[in-house]
DNA sequence: TTGCTTATTGGTCGCACACTCAATAGCATG
DNA sequence: CATGCTATTGAGTGTGCGACCAATAAGCAA
Protein backbone atom coordinates (compact mmCIF):
# COMPACT_ATOMS: atom_id res chain seq x y z
CA UNK A 1 0.00 0.00 0.00
CA UNK A 2 1.28 3.82 -1.06
CA UNK A 3 2.21 5.57 1.76
CA UNK A 4 1.73 8.86 -0.23
CA UNK A 5 -2.16 7.86 0.10
CA UNK A 6 -3.50 9.13 3.10
CA UNK A 7 -7.21 6.81 4.05
CA UNK A 8 -7.27 8.17 8.39
CA UNK A 9 -7.96 11.51 8.72
CA UNK A 10 -5.98 13.56 11.04
CA UNK A 11 -7.81 15.84 13.13
CA UNK A 12 -6.14 19.00 14.54
CA UNK A 13 -7.24 22.07 16.80
CA UNK A 14 -8.32 24.78 14.52
CA UNK A 15 -5.42 27.22 15.59
CA UNK A 16 -3.15 25.12 14.51
CA UNK A 17 -4.57 23.44 11.51
CA UNK A 18 -5.17 27.25 10.64
CA UNK A 19 -1.46 28.33 11.18
CA UNK A 20 -0.46 25.32 9.30
CA UNK A 21 -2.66 26.57 6.18
CA UNK A 22 -1.34 29.92 6.12
CA UNK A 23 2.58 28.41 6.44
CA UNK A 24 1.61 26.17 3.40
CA UNK A 25 -0.19 28.96 1.68
CA UNK A 26 3.10 31.52 2.30
CA UNK A 27 5.23 28.47 0.85
CA UNK A 28 3.52 28.58 -2.22
CA UNK A 29 3.54 32.17 -2.67
CA UNK A 30 7.33 32.22 -2.09
CA UNK A 31 8.05 29.49 -4.96
CA UNK A 32 4.98 30.09 -7.15
CA UNK A 33 3.51 33.04 -6.64
CA UNK A 34 0.39 34.35 -5.38
CA UNK A 35 -2.10 33.47 -7.48
CA UNK A 36 -0.50 30.04 -7.36
CA UNK A 37 -2.19 30.30 -4.04
CA UNK A 38 -5.84 28.18 -5.10
CA UNK A 39 -7.86 25.88 -2.67
CA UNK A 40 -6.56 23.21 -4.52
CA UNK A 41 -2.95 23.75 -4.40
CA UNK A 42 -2.79 24.36 -0.66
CA UNK A 43 -5.06 21.34 0.16
CA UNK A 44 -2.23 19.53 -1.76
CA UNK A 45 0.47 20.48 -0.24
CA UNK A 46 -1.13 19.43 3.12
CA UNK A 47 -2.51 16.50 2.09
CA UNK A 48 -6.58 17.56 2.99
CA UNK A 49 -9.32 17.95 0.61
CA UNK A 50 -9.75 21.84 -1.02
CA UNK A 51 -12.83 21.61 1.29
CA UNK A 52 -11.69 22.25 4.45
CA UNK A 53 -9.46 25.19 3.27
CA UNK A 54 -12.59 26.88 2.12
CA UNK A 55 -13.38 25.92 5.85
CA UNK A 56 -10.77 28.11 7.68
CA UNK A 57 -10.83 30.73 5.03
CA UNK A 58 -14.43 30.96 3.13
CA UNK A 59 -13.07 33.88 0.85
CA UNK A 60 -9.28 32.82 -0.68
CA UNK A 61 -8.35 36.20 -0.85
CA UNK A 62 -8.38 36.54 2.92
CA UNK A 63 -6.18 33.33 2.72
CA UNK A 64 -3.66 35.25 0.07
CA UNK A 65 -3.31 38.31 2.11
CA UNK A 66 -3.04 36.29 5.24
CA UNK A 67 -0.10 33.97 3.21
CA UNK A 68 1.73 37.20 2.06
CA UNK A 69 1.78 39.19 5.44
CA UNK A 70 3.22 35.96 6.88
CA UNK A 71 5.92 36.03 4.45
CA UNK A 72 7.06 39.05 4.05
CA UNK A 73 6.39 39.52 7.91
CA UNK A 74 9.00 37.29 8.71
CA UNK A 75 11.73 38.24 6.10
CA UNK A 76 11.81 41.40 7.48
CA UNK A 77 12.35 40.12 11.37
CA UNK A 78 15.11 38.22 9.41
CA UNK A 79 16.16 41.35 7.96
CA UNK A 80 16.03 43.52 10.40
CA UNK A 81 15.27 42.01 13.87
CA UNK A 82 13.41 44.47 15.65
CA UNK A 83 15.16 44.24 18.72
CA UNK A 84 18.42 45.50 17.88
CA UNK A 85 20.77 45.40 21.25
CA UNK A 86 23.95 43.57 20.70
CA UNK A 87 25.23 45.28 17.19
CA UNK A 88 25.40 48.98 15.81
CA UNK A 89 23.17 50.57 13.24
CA UNK A 90 26.19 49.98 10.73
CA UNK A 91 26.58 46.38 11.30
CA UNK A 92 22.46 46.30 11.25
CA UNK A 93 22.80 47.97 7.40
CA UNK A 94 25.11 46.24 6.01
CA UNK A 95 23.47 43.23 7.60
CA UNK A 96 20.36 44.28 5.71
CA UNK A 97 21.97 44.84 2.18
CA UNK A 98 24.21 41.65 2.62
CA UNK A 99 20.93 39.51 2.68
CA UNK A 100 18.87 41.82 0.17
CA UNK A 101 22.19 41.70 -2.40
CA UNK A 102 21.90 38.14 -2.44
CA UNK A 103 20.48 35.59 -4.70
CA UNK A 104 18.11 34.23 -2.12
CA UNK A 105 16.06 37.51 -1.69
CA UNK A 106 15.22 36.82 -5.59
CA UNK A 107 12.17 35.35 -3.67
CA UNK A 108 11.39 38.23 -1.68
CA UNK A 109 11.59 40.48 -4.09
CA UNK A 110 9.42 38.36 -6.44
CA UNK A 111 6.62 38.63 -3.65
CA UNK A 112 6.53 41.68 -3.34
CA UNK A 113 6.70 42.26 -7.17
CA UNK A 114 3.63 40.36 -7.42
CA UNK A 115 2.04 41.53 -4.14
CA UNK A 116 2.10 45.25 -5.14
CA UNK A 117 0.37 44.25 -8.45
CA UNK A 118 -2.13 42.02 -7.41
CA UNK A 119 -3.38 44.67 -5.23
CA UNK A 120 -4.90 45.91 -8.23
CA UNK A 121 -7.52 43.39 -8.08
CA UNK A 122 -7.21 42.41 -4.48
CA UNK A 123 -8.68 44.82 -1.55
CA UNK A 124 -7.75 42.50 1.25
CA UNK A 125 -4.03 41.90 0.11
CA UNK A 126 -4.10 45.81 -0.90
CA UNK A 127 -4.35 46.70 3.07
CA UNK A 128 -2.28 43.66 3.99
CA UNK A 129 0.59 45.60 1.42
CA UNK A 130 0.46 49.11 2.80
CA UNK A 131 0.54 47.82 6.35
CA UNK A 132 3.91 45.99 5.50
CA UNK A 133 5.42 48.84 3.48
CA UNK A 134 4.73 50.67 6.84
CA UNK A 135 6.45 48.35 8.88
CA UNK A 136 9.23 48.02 6.88
CA UNK A 137 10.02 51.64 6.44
CA UNK A 138 9.66 52.25 10.03
CA UNK A 139 11.61 49.40 10.99
CA UNK A 140 14.22 50.71 8.75
CA UNK A 141 13.72 54.44 9.32
CA UNK A 142 14.50 53.25 13.12
CA UNK A 143 17.57 51.78 12.48
CA UNK A 144 18.67 55.08 10.97
CA UNK A 145 17.16 57.22 13.58
CA UNK A 146 19.89 54.92 16.09
CA UNK A 147 22.90 55.33 13.79
CA UNK A 148 22.11 59.20 13.40
CA UNK A 149 21.94 59.47 16.89
CA UNK A 150 25.19 57.19 17.83
CA UNK A 151 26.84 60.11 15.45
CA UNK A 152 27.63 56.68 12.93
CA UNK A 153 25.27 58.22 10.31
CA UNK A 154 24.74 62.07 9.37
CA UNK A 155 21.52 62.83 7.70
CA UNK A 156 18.73 65.18 8.02
CA UNK A 157 15.53 63.47 7.36
CA UNK A 158 15.67 59.76 8.68
CA UNK A 159 12.62 59.28 7.21
CA UNK A 160 13.10 60.38 3.80
CA UNK A 161 16.42 58.61 3.58
CA UNK A 162 14.58 55.48 4.59
CA UNK A 163 11.92 55.90 1.55
CA UNK A 164 14.57 56.81 -0.75
CA UNK A 165 16.70 53.74 -0.02
CA UNK A 166 13.25 51.31 -0.28
CA UNK A 167 12.36 53.08 -3.58
CA UNK A 168 15.61 51.71 -4.84
CA UNK A 169 15.62 48.26 -3.69
CA UNK A 170 12.25 48.15 -5.25
CA UNK A 171 13.31 49.69 -8.04
CA UNK A 172 15.82 47.14 -9.01
CA UNK A 173 13.15 44.50 -7.97
CA UNK A 174 11.26 44.99 -10.54
CA UNK A 175 13.91 43.47 -12.61
CA UNK A 176 13.68 39.98 -11.01
CA UNK A 177 11.47 38.39 -13.67
CA UNK A 178 13.46 39.70 -16.30
CA UNK A 179 16.78 40.78 -15.77
CA UNK A 180 19.48 38.95 -18.20
CA UNK A 181 21.03 35.98 -16.19
CA UNK A 182 22.18 37.74 -13.31
CA UNK A 183 20.39 41.12 -12.93
CA UNK A 184 23.30 43.62 -14.65
CA UNK A 185 26.33 45.19 -14.00
CA UNK A 186 27.90 44.81 -10.37
CA UNK A 187 27.52 48.84 -10.14
CA UNK A 188 23.60 48.43 -10.85
CA UNK A 189 23.38 45.88 -8.17
CA UNK A 190 24.78 47.72 -5.73
CA UNK A 191 22.54 51.00 -6.10
CA UNK A 192 20.88 50.34 -2.94
CA UNK A 193 23.79 50.41 -0.96
CA UNK A 194 25.71 53.21 -3.12
CA UNK A 195 22.49 54.94 -2.32
CA UNK A 196 22.43 54.52 1.36
CA UNK A 197 25.99 55.39 1.99
CA UNK A 198 25.48 58.65 0.09
CA UNK A 199 22.38 59.42 1.50
CA UNK A 200 23.75 58.65 4.93
CA UNK A 201 27.16 60.63 4.84
CA UNK A 202 28.82 57.21 4.55
CA UNK A 203 32.95 56.56 2.82
CA UNK A 204 32.02 53.97 -0.12
CA UNK A 205 32.06 50.74 0.86
CA UNK A 206 30.93 50.81 4.45
CA UNK A 207 27.79 49.20 4.33
CA UNK A 208 29.59 46.54 1.36
CA UNK A 209 31.18 43.72 3.49
CA UNK A 210 29.21 40.71 4.40
CA UNK A 211 29.32 40.80 8.59
CA UNK A 212 27.57 38.05 10.56
CA UNK B 1 -34.16 47.95 -34.45
CA UNK B 2 -30.65 48.62 -32.07
CA UNK B 3 -27.99 49.88 -33.75
CA UNK B 4 -25.76 47.98 -30.60
CA UNK B 5 -26.22 44.18 -32.56
CA UNK B 6 -24.12 43.81 -35.39
CA UNK B 7 -26.21 41.13 -38.08
CA UNK B 8 -23.93 41.96 -40.50
CA UNK B 9 -20.55 40.74 -41.51
CA UNK B 10 -17.70 43.35 -41.63
CA UNK B 11 -14.62 41.78 -43.56
CA UNK B 12 -11.61 43.26 -43.34
CA UNK B 13 -8.12 42.76 -44.79
CA UNK B 14 -5.97 40.79 -42.55
CA UNK B 15 -3.42 43.47 -41.95
CA UNK B 16 -6.18 45.82 -40.56
CA UNK B 17 -8.24 43.03 -38.64
CA UNK B 18 -4.87 42.28 -36.88
CA UNK B 19 -3.93 46.20 -36.44
CA UNK B 20 -7.09 46.28 -35.14
CA UNK B 21 -6.83 43.84 -32.46
CA UNK B 22 -3.91 44.75 -31.39
CA UNK B 23 -5.12 48.60 -30.54
CA UNK B 24 -7.98 47.22 -28.69
CA UNK B 25 -6.03 44.38 -26.68
CA UNK B 26 -3.48 47.36 -25.55
CA UNK B 27 -6.34 49.71 -24.38
CA UNK B 28 -7.56 46.90 -22.60
CA UNK B 29 -3.84 46.04 -21.01
CA UNK B 30 -3.87 49.66 -20.17
CA UNK B 31 -7.32 50.45 -18.08
CA UNK B 32 -7.69 46.98 -16.96
CA UNK B 33 -4.50 45.21 -17.15
CA UNK B 34 -3.06 42.21 -19.27
CA UNK B 35 -4.82 39.04 -17.31
CA UNK B 36 -7.67 41.29 -18.88
CA UNK B 37 -6.99 40.65 -22.40
CA UNK B 38 -9.02 37.24 -23.14
CA UNK B 39 -10.12 36.37 -26.47
CA UNK B 40 -13.91 36.99 -25.06
CA UNK B 41 -12.97 40.62 -23.67
CA UNK B 42 -11.01 41.62 -27.24
CA UNK B 43 -13.62 40.42 -29.35
CA UNK B 44 -16.30 41.84 -27.25
CA UNK B 45 -14.35 45.04 -27.60
CA UNK B 46 -14.58 44.90 -31.68
CA UNK B 47 -17.83 43.53 -31.61
CA UNK B 48 -16.54 40.27 -32.88
CA UNK B 49 -16.76 36.78 -31.61
CA UNK B 50 -13.90 35.38 -30.10
CA UNK B 51 -13.26 32.84 -32.53
CA UNK B 52 -11.76 35.67 -34.55
CA UNK B 53 -9.31 36.73 -32.43
CA UNK B 54 -8.29 32.92 -32.41
CA UNK B 55 -7.58 33.29 -35.67
CA UNK B 56 -5.28 35.91 -35.77
CA UNK B 57 -3.62 34.43 -32.20
CA UNK B 58 -4.08 31.13 -32.21
CA UNK B 59 -1.42 31.41 -28.86
CA UNK B 60 -3.18 34.68 -26.82
CA UNK B 61 -0.12 35.23 -24.76
CA UNK B 62 1.68 35.87 -28.19
CA UNK B 63 -1.40 38.75 -27.78
CA UNK B 64 -0.33 39.61 -25.04
CA UNK B 65 3.52 40.71 -25.79
CA UNK B 66 1.82 42.37 -28.63
CA UNK B 67 -0.66 44.37 -26.86
CA UNK B 68 2.51 45.30 -24.11
CA UNK B 69 4.68 46.24 -26.62
CA UNK B 70 2.42 48.22 -28.47
CA UNK B 71 1.07 50.13 -25.55
CA UNK B 72 4.72 50.43 -24.17
CA UNK B 73 6.36 51.21 -27.38
CA UNK B 74 4.10 54.18 -27.96
CA UNK B 75 4.20 55.96 -25.00
CA UNK B 76 8.22 55.92 -25.58
CA UNK B 77 7.51 57.85 -28.26
CA UNK B 78 5.18 60.38 -26.34
CA UNK B 79 7.71 61.02 -24.05
CA UNK B 80 11.09 60.26 -25.79
CA UNK B 81 10.34 61.37 -29.52
CA UNK B 82 13.33 59.45 -31.16
CA UNK B 83 13.44 62.57 -33.70
CA UNK B 84 14.95 65.31 -30.96
CA UNK B 85 16.43 67.85 -33.67
CA UNK B 86 13.66 71.07 -32.33
CA UNK B 87 14.72 70.90 -28.39
CA UNK B 88 17.73 70.80 -25.97
CA UNK B 89 18.19 67.99 -23.93
CA UNK B 90 17.39 69.78 -20.84
CA UNK B 91 14.12 70.83 -22.33
CA UNK B 92 13.68 66.53 -23.49
CA UNK B 93 14.05 65.90 -19.84
CA UNK B 94 12.01 68.30 -18.60
CA UNK B 95 9.38 67.05 -20.69
CA UNK B 96 9.73 63.57 -20.17
CA UNK B 97 9.65 64.11 -15.84
CA UNK B 98 6.73 66.85 -17.00
CA UNK B 99 4.74 63.83 -17.97
CA UNK B 100 6.21 60.90 -15.67
CA UNK B 101 5.11 63.04 -12.96
CA UNK B 102 2.09 63.69 -13.82
CA UNK B 103 -1.42 61.04 -12.92
CA UNK B 104 -2.19 60.52 -16.46
CA UNK B 105 1.31 58.22 -16.13
CA UNK B 106 -0.39 55.99 -13.52
CA UNK B 107 -1.55 53.58 -16.12
CA UNK B 108 1.76 53.77 -17.48
CA UNK B 109 3.06 52.16 -14.38
CA UNK B 110 0.73 49.99 -14.09
CA UNK B 111 1.13 48.30 -17.07
CA UNK B 112 5.09 48.34 -16.34
CA UNK B 113 4.47 46.78 -12.98
CA UNK B 114 1.66 44.12 -14.47
CA UNK B 115 4.26 42.89 -17.33
CA UNK B 116 7.06 42.82 -15.00
CA UNK B 117 4.87 40.09 -12.76
CA UNK B 118 3.24 38.64 -15.58
CA UNK B 119 6.91 38.01 -17.25
CA UNK B 120 7.62 35.67 -14.66
CA UNK B 121 4.89 32.85 -16.19
CA UNK B 122 4.62 33.87 -19.59
CA UNK B 123 7.81 33.91 -21.98
CA UNK B 124 6.58 35.79 -24.89
CA UNK B 125 5.72 38.73 -22.04
CA UNK B 126 9.16 38.68 -21.36
CA UNK B 127 11.13 38.66 -24.02
CA UNK B 128 8.87 42.07 -25.24
CA UNK B 129 10.14 43.81 -22.12
CA UNK B 130 13.63 42.96 -22.28
CA UNK B 131 13.12 44.80 -25.57
CA UNK B 132 11.19 47.07 -24.16
CA UNK B 133 13.69 47.82 -21.23
CA UNK B 134 16.41 48.22 -23.63
CA UNK B 135 14.33 51.12 -26.10
CA UNK B 136 13.88 52.94 -23.32
CA UNK B 137 17.37 52.77 -21.54
CA UNK B 138 18.45 53.72 -24.65
CA UNK B 139 16.51 56.54 -25.69
CA UNK B 140 17.12 57.93 -22.15
CA UNK B 141 21.14 57.46 -22.86
CA UNK B 142 20.91 58.94 -25.99
CA UNK B 143 19.32 62.10 -24.28
CA UNK B 144 22.04 62.15 -21.87
CA UNK B 145 24.72 61.89 -24.19
CA UNK B 146 23.41 64.91 -26.24
CA UNK B 147 23.18 66.80 -23.14
CA UNK B 148 26.97 65.82 -21.54
CA UNK B 149 28.07 66.90 -25.60
CA UNK B 150 26.57 70.12 -25.35
CA UNK B 151 28.13 70.48 -21.75
CA UNK B 152 24.66 70.66 -20.18
CA UNK B 153 24.84 67.72 -18.27
CA UNK B 154 27.94 66.27 -16.44
CA UNK B 155 28.36 63.02 -15.47
CA UNK B 156 31.01 59.93 -16.23
CA UNK B 157 28.76 57.60 -16.93
CA UNK B 158 25.29 58.39 -19.09
CA UNK B 159 24.42 54.98 -19.08
CA UNK B 160 24.77 54.23 -15.54
CA UNK B 161 23.20 57.53 -15.23
CA UNK B 162 19.88 56.63 -16.92
CA UNK B 163 19.71 53.35 -15.44
CA UNK B 164 19.96 54.77 -12.07
CA UNK B 165 17.29 57.22 -13.10
CA UNK B 166 14.31 54.43 -14.49
CA UNK B 167 15.15 52.34 -11.16
CA UNK B 168 14.25 55.10 -9.19
CA UNK B 169 11.12 55.78 -11.50
CA UNK B 170 10.52 51.80 -11.45
CA UNK B 171 10.60 52.18 -7.54
CA UNK B 172 8.28 54.62 -7.33
CA UNK B 173 5.63 52.48 -9.73
CA UNK B 174 5.85 50.19 -7.48
CA UNK B 175 3.79 52.15 -5.18
CA UNK B 176 0.82 53.14 -7.88
CA UNK B 177 -1.87 50.49 -7.32
CA UNK B 178 -1.37 50.94 -3.32
CA UNK B 179 0.54 54.46 -2.28
CA UNK B 180 -2.42 55.90 0.15
CA UNK B 181 -4.21 58.52 -2.14
CA UNK B 182 -1.85 61.25 -3.99
CA UNK B 183 1.25 59.12 -4.03
CA UNK B 184 3.30 60.30 -0.99
CA UNK B 185 4.86 63.48 0.03
CA UNK B 186 5.33 65.75 -3.09
CA UNK B 187 9.53 65.23 -1.97
CA UNK B 188 8.64 61.28 -2.61
CA UNK B 189 7.38 62.11 -6.26
CA UNK B 190 9.60 64.34 -7.42
CA UNK B 191 12.54 61.24 -6.41
CA UNK B 192 12.92 60.95 -9.78
CA UNK B 193 13.89 64.50 -10.87
CA UNK B 194 16.13 65.04 -7.90
CA UNK B 195 17.93 61.63 -9.05
CA UNK B 196 18.47 63.20 -12.46
CA UNK B 197 19.44 67.11 -11.58
CA UNK B 198 22.44 65.50 -9.08
CA UNK B 199 23.52 62.54 -11.20
CA UNK B 200 23.76 65.54 -13.90
CA UNK B 201 25.16 67.74 -12.23
CA UNK B 202 22.50 69.93 -12.60
CA UNK B 203 20.66 73.17 -10.01
CA UNK B 204 18.37 71.89 -8.22
CA UNK B 205 14.51 72.61 -10.16
CA UNK B 206 16.03 72.85 -13.58
CA UNK B 207 13.99 69.84 -14.60
CA UNK B 208 10.76 70.92 -12.34
CA UNK B 209 9.11 72.93 -15.01
CA UNK B 210 6.76 71.47 -17.35
CA UNK B 211 7.55 73.14 -20.85
CA UNK B 212 5.65 72.33 -23.98
C1' DT C 1 -23.95 38.33 -62.81
C1' DT C 2 -21.51 34.18 -61.26
C1' DG C 3 -18.02 31.89 -58.80
C1' DC C 4 -14.28 31.44 -55.58
C1' DT C 5 -11.30 32.55 -51.94
C1' DT C 6 -11.10 33.14 -47.16
C1' DA C 7 -12.50 36.18 -43.30
C1' DT C 8 -15.82 35.29 -39.92
C1' DT C 9 -19.08 32.85 -37.29
C1' DG C 10 -21.36 29.56 -33.99
C1' DG C 11 -20.97 25.86 -31.35
C1' DT C 12 -18.39 22.67 -28.52
C1' DC C 13 -14.82 20.53 -25.55
C1' DG C 14 -12.02 20.09 -21.50
C1' DC C 15 -10.02 22.29 -17.75
C1' DA C 16 -9.36 24.93 -13.42
C1' DC C 17 -11.32 27.81 -10.39
C1' DA C 18 -14.21 29.35 -5.83
C1' DC C 19 -17.78 28.23 -3.23
C1' DT C 20 -21.63 25.30 -0.82
C1' DC C 21 -23.37 21.70 2.17
C1' DA C 22 -24.95 17.37 3.98
C1' DA C 23 -22.60 13.27 5.55
C1' DT C 24 -18.77 11.22 8.05
C1' DA C 25 -15.47 10.08 11.54
C1' DG C 26 -11.62 11.69 14.98
C1' DC C 27 -11.01 12.30 19.54
C1' DA C 28 -11.65 14.39 24.07
C1' DT C 29 -14.67 13.99 27.75
C1' DG C 30 -17.37 11.70 31.04
C1' DC D 1 -16.43 2.13 26.91
C1' DA D 2 -19.97 5.16 25.21
C1' DT D 3 -21.18 9.81 23.64
C1' DG D 4 -21.21 14.32 21.67
C1' DC D 5 -18.90 17.94 19.43
C1' DT D 6 -16.93 19.43 15.34
C1' DA D 7 -13.00 18.94 12.14
C1' DT D 8 -12.92 16.88 7.82
C1' DT D 9 -14.60 14.83 3.72
C1' DG D 10 -17.01 13.96 -0.79
C1' DA D 11 -19.86 15.39 -4.11
C1' DG D 12 -21.75 18.88 -6.69
C1' DT D 13 -22.79 23.82 -8.81
C1' DG D 14 -21.78 27.51 -11.76
C1' DT D 15 -18.36 30.46 -14.13
C1' DG D 16 -14.74 31.78 -17.31
C1' DC D 17 -10.97 30.45 -19.72
C1' DG D 18 -8.16 28.83 -24.30
C1' DA D 19 -8.50 26.08 -28.02
C1' DC D 20 -10.62 23.74 -31.99
C1' DC D 21 -13.35 23.25 -36.34
C1' DA D 22 -16.99 22.77 -39.73
C1' DA D 23 -20.27 25.89 -41.75
C1' DT D 24 -21.22 30.41 -43.60
C1' DA D 25 -21.14 34.63 -46.23
C1' DA D 26 -18.47 38.93 -47.77
C1' DG D 27 -16.58 40.94 -51.51
C1' DC D 28 -13.21 40.62 -55.24
C1' DA D 29 -12.30 38.85 -59.85
C1' DA D 30 -13.72 36.83 -64.04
Amino acid sequence: MPSSVQNKRIRKSPAARRAEIVAAAAGVALAEGLECITLRRVAEELDVRPGLISHYFPAVDDLVAEAYGNAVGSELDELLPADRADATPTRHLARFFARTTGEAYDDVSRLWLNARHLSRYRPALRDRVSVQEDAWRDRLEGVIRDGVETGEFRTEDPLMTAIQILVVLDGLGMLVNNASADGGPPAVRRLPVTTAERELGLPAGTLAGAPN
